[in-house]
DNA sequence: CGAGGTCTTGAAGACGATCAACAAACGTGG
DNA sequence: CCACGTTTGTTGATCGTCTTCAAGACCTCG
């Protein structure tokens, strides 16, 4: 089941054996699926096991005072959404499925056994917690050092790269499930302004953008804009 | 020598063996002892060992084209600057020492052998990436949601209590070793406007602030003012 | 005592927020 | 199939926060 989740981390580490493979496979209880913006998990629970998205699209986000919402992530098949929370145990966000979702389940109590016998494995976990945060870093640079328009063509420019390690694009276009909305609590911007910012990427000729569904006209140019640079994604095969 | 580290892990989890404290201890290859400004690890390097600080200041720090800078996190005695390292080998950001540091280094081949021996320590080394990359979410909440004022105030707050958990403060009053460009740079506003805002917190009564050395006169009136929940700094001691 | 870094303050201007209104798309039930 | 309400997208106008540029004060250290 979480063959995408193994396909990825192979563009990270040459090997994973076979009984990796069937442990993990194990370690899950149940599959769940769930529609569009239900919550997966909810901000300040204490959670007892975690969640694989199989397929469907994600987010994280945290709310302050004032109703200011922020998305923190966007998770597409293959990634974790709470890993973090089988070592910190209470979510310090809530995560809202973006589209109807398909979950594979996995209790803590499942993942501490193979951190007591699969030391390999274990390091693994750890790493894709550990890229997480790395695509955090990057949001947070972006927050303060790059500007609006630049922070959507970052955006995309992560998203499509993400979306090719799991085979999840049709070439230069894919599905980007958010309303201008959630684009905005996304990139940290009012509405309004990813609007226009939209406009913009558009009117330059870099995107088509028609609904859910977009597609990059110009790769280089858009990767230019963003300043991206895929380092951060951690796509080079090493021993781990 | 690794005391700082472990105060601050048994606020997180009632149990550490003295096993584990000799684990780590003996983890460490050798110390070193650098000077203000000085790098600790560079943007893109492969690293193959992890600095944990056992006295001093550190921040991360990256930069984008345009030498536009966001120092990404602060360090204090008892945290890992680069445990990331240790999965992901090539850094995306750089580390350097805020204040002369007190280092302690640990090879990636010596923490290797304590994932295969020692499940529950390597959950706790974990653990600590995995607040790590809480706190930069806290960040990167506040960069979009947060006004100049309460960011810094958020800042101030954030410090007070991690310096509290290994005792390194003063009651209310404690040392932040950054000039105002680079708590610009920390906060992600400029150098006028970091100023400003530290003006408007004196102002206002919060705080004294004479060069490096802060005092909080009005706690609650800070936390308020920032909207701070210490829920994400993870202060609650549980198995892991 | 001078020099370099740091802090402080002023003024102008840009970027993005907010308010407001309307258009387009979508889904639902009559 | 159309009417209707709701959600989403689009555009204009005004306003505020923060940036940038600039200059002067302070301070520390050789």
């Amino acid at each position: 089941m979480p063959d995408l989740l193994f396909r990825r981390l192979l563009r990270r580490d040459p090997v994973i054996t076979e009984a990796e493979r069937q442990a993990l496979a194990a370690a899950i209880s149940h599959q769940v699926t769930i529609e569009a913006d239900a919550e997966i998990v909810r901000e300040h629970q204490v959670t007892d096991s975690v969640h694989l998205l199989l397929s469907g699209w994600a987010c994280r986000s945290a709310t302050l005072g004032g109703g200011r919402r922020r998305i923190q992530s966007l998770h597409i098949g293959g990634d974790f959404i709470d890993l973090q929370g089988f070592t910190l145990k209470r979510m310090d966000y809530s995560a809202l499925a973006l589209t109807a979702c398909r979950l594979a389940v996995i209790p803590h109590a499942n993942l501490r056994v193979i951190t007591e016998t699969l030391p390999h494995l274990t390091r693994l976990l750890w790493l894709t917690t550990v890229i997480d945060a790395a695509i955090q870093r990057q949001w947070l640079l972006g927050a303060g050092q790059r500007s609006a328009l630049q922070r959507l063509a970052h955006l995309l420019c992560e998203a499509l790269t993400r979306l090719e390690v799991g085979g999840l694009n049709d070439g230069r276009c894919f599905r980007l499930p958010l309303t201008q909305g959630e684009l905005g609590d996304t990139l940290g911007m009012s509405l309004v302004h990813a609007n226009r910012v939209v406009g913009e990427l558009r009117s330059r000729g870099l995107v088509r953008w028609r609904g859910e569904q977009i597609e990059i006209l110009d790769w280089p140019g858009l990767v230019a804009l963003a300043e991206f640079d895929p380092a951060y994604l951690e796509l080079e095969q090493r021993d781990r």
